[in-house]
DNA sequence: ATGGTGGCCCGGCCA
């Protein structure tokens, strides 16, 4: 079972690459993120067309999150499980095959002085009641998306150029490595403990080809998923080219239970 | 790395 995230900055001005992506890569499950349209114009039809069910939480001309899969799609849930609804279409939750799949678009935070960042922080801490309201650690879960966190220095291209601001921070850090204390793993990062292993690029400056990246769209797996994964990678072919988003796919394969 | 690009949709916000 193939797994995979993009964030492909807006579903509309992306949908070529999408199509033209999913058709190569073939994946089972595929979690979207910044769609950036109402669920009206969502693109169910051509999903369905390519085999694929779909979920999706649209708010207009910002944010929007999908899950499309190919091996079942049950239990469809839009924004947090519990509490107040987010002001913000930025989760959504499936059963995909047998695994839980919770689809995050993290608030970006913007600075670590704007009140953006206290909602990131909130953020991080709904997701990690959300998921435990959905399953268990014992479960087979993936949560997925963009993160807007570069779990270590490891992450980004040059620390030092990022300190002071978000995305690198200690606290927002420590909000991952609490959820993850949950019972999930990174099991990109450990298939690939080397450096320049990237997700996203900004468009200004030349920074895809210059190498300044930062690894912020994440897999992350409960045990018994993280112990079938059998390949990962980061499709950062899909970052070159015409239209990219700045976002390059994550991409997960697990073995049957 | 304080400029720069790209998406929304046409003035300014957001990433």
């Amino acid at each position: 079972m193939l797994l995979a995230t993009w964030n492909v900055n807006s579903l509309k001005a992306r949908s070529a690459r999408v199509n033209e992506w999913l058709a190569d890569v073939d994946p089972d499950v595929l979690m979207i993120q910044e769609t950036k349209m109402a669920d009206a114009a969502f693109p169910t039809a051509d999903f369905a067309a390519a085999g694929y069910e779909s979920v999706h939480f649209g708010e207009g001309r910002w944010n929007g999150v999908a899950i499309v899969s190919r091996v079942g799609l049950e239990s469809p849930l839009v924004n947090f499980a519990e509490g107040e609804p987010d002001a913000q279409a930025r989760i959504v939750s499936a059963v995909c095959g047998g695994v839980t799949v919770v689809c995050v678009y993290v608030p970006n935070g913007r600075a670590l002085d704007d009140d953006h960042y206290q909602y990131k922080l909130q953020f991080m801490a709904r997701l990690r009641r959300h998921v435990a309201a959905l399953a268990t650690p014992d479960d087979d879960v993936v949560v997925g998306g963009d993160f807007n966190i570069a779990p270590t220095d490891a992450d980004v291209w040059d620390p030092a150029a990022l300190a002071g601001q978000t995305h690198v921070s200690e606290a927002e850090r420590d909000a991952l490595v609490d959820l993850q204390a949950w019972g999930l793993r990174d099991v990109v990062r450990e298939q690939h403990p080397e450096s320049g292993l990237y997700s996203w690029w900004d468009y200004r400056s030349g920074s895809f080809n210059r190498g300044w990246g930062m690894r912020i769209d994440l897999m992350l797996a409960s045990e018994s998923v993280a112990s079938r994964c059998t390949w990962s990678a980061i499709d950062r072919n899909a970052r070159k080219g015409e239209q990219p988003s700045d976002h390059a796919p994550v991409l997960i394969e697990i073995g049957p239970r």
